[in-house]
DNA sequence: GTAGCTTCGTTACATCTGCAACGAATTCGG
DNA sequence: CCGAATTCGTTGCAGATGTAACGAAGCTAC
């Protein structure tokens, strides 16, 4: 009998692929964020996650925020851009390095802020609620280890 | 003292914060995986994602493909567009709809697919290599709960 | 049969995203 | 100090993606 096993049964079902199904969820639950925060706020996502690092430290950099959101310094410029347009951000260059700019929220973004954090905890308990106590915790967990894993890039 | 505890501390640590990791997790793995298939095949996910559809039914119709996938039908026309240029499916009208075009892989077509599947598992493999067997199926059981709730879309 | 609605797939347009190149500022080496 | 290399953030460009509008074909109901 021939000891030559195929390289592979060359078959794969994209319904059971995991990086597929992970894309999928995904998806749904960027989307059905991204579309609520526009509708009520008039933010993207990733001005949202700007203001979120400012909400959270205060005042940032844009390589901050960078550091922070995992977005790129591309995006984060144009976010910042759009917020400070709407005046919900106000914007200075760090005196001590003046290639930095430091961001901090205005009054305005402030009061934005703290109306969108419970929105935003509650898209996270829609996530959860389908979950058991001990399959969000699950799920918490892989998550972190498979983002260890990934580490930087690349996967 | 004061019954009226605040609605929330408005408080939200993006780090912690699950829609966030599984967007960075996802976005990791896709544009690893993007990468690659562009790298190797020069395809693109979308372009692969059909090509997996078309191996694994033998023919479908864009709307089939569509279902599939999960993806818009503007990706898939663009998709199923490079791929004809590009010769590895070949297309024709349905004779009992003429409104649908119906898609097979060419023998070129299947060649490329039949070398991508062991490329694509092994994406998977690595996500899973960083987890026990046991979480692996926690994973994958978890992201089918969360798809069954998150239905078609909206989350 | 034919008017009207629905479905299929394409194209036009707008948006988002990232890479590459750039000017400005800083740091490092001598 | 002064030139080279690096870092910060912006802008230009290309690719991907979704919404809206469309022509073509089919289905429904009279």
């Amino acid at each position: 009998m021939s000891s030559r096993k195929p390289e592979a049964a060359p078959h794969l079902d994209l319904e059971r692929f995991l990086p597929y199904r992970l894309s999928v969820l995904t998806n749904r639950v960027s989307n059905a964020i991204a579309r609520d925060y526009n509708a009520r706020f008039g933010l993207s996502v990733a001005e949202w996650r700007a203001m979120a690092v400012l909400g959270r430290f205060g005042s940032a950099s844009a390589t901050d925020i960078c550091a922070r959101t995992e977005m790129d310094k591309v995006t984060v410029s144009r976010a910042a851009k759009s917020l400070l347009s709407c005046k919900l951000v106000r914007s200075r260059t760090d005196p001590c390095d003046r290639r930095r700019t430091i961001y901090v929220l205005t009054a305005a973004g402030r009061k934005i802020h703290d109306r969108i954090v419970p929105v935003a905890l509650s898209h996270e308990t829609d996530l959860l609620d389908t979950l058991t106590p001990r399959e969000g915790e699950q799920l918490s967990r892989l998550l972190d280890k498979l983002l260890r894993r990934t580490g930087a890039n690349t996967g």
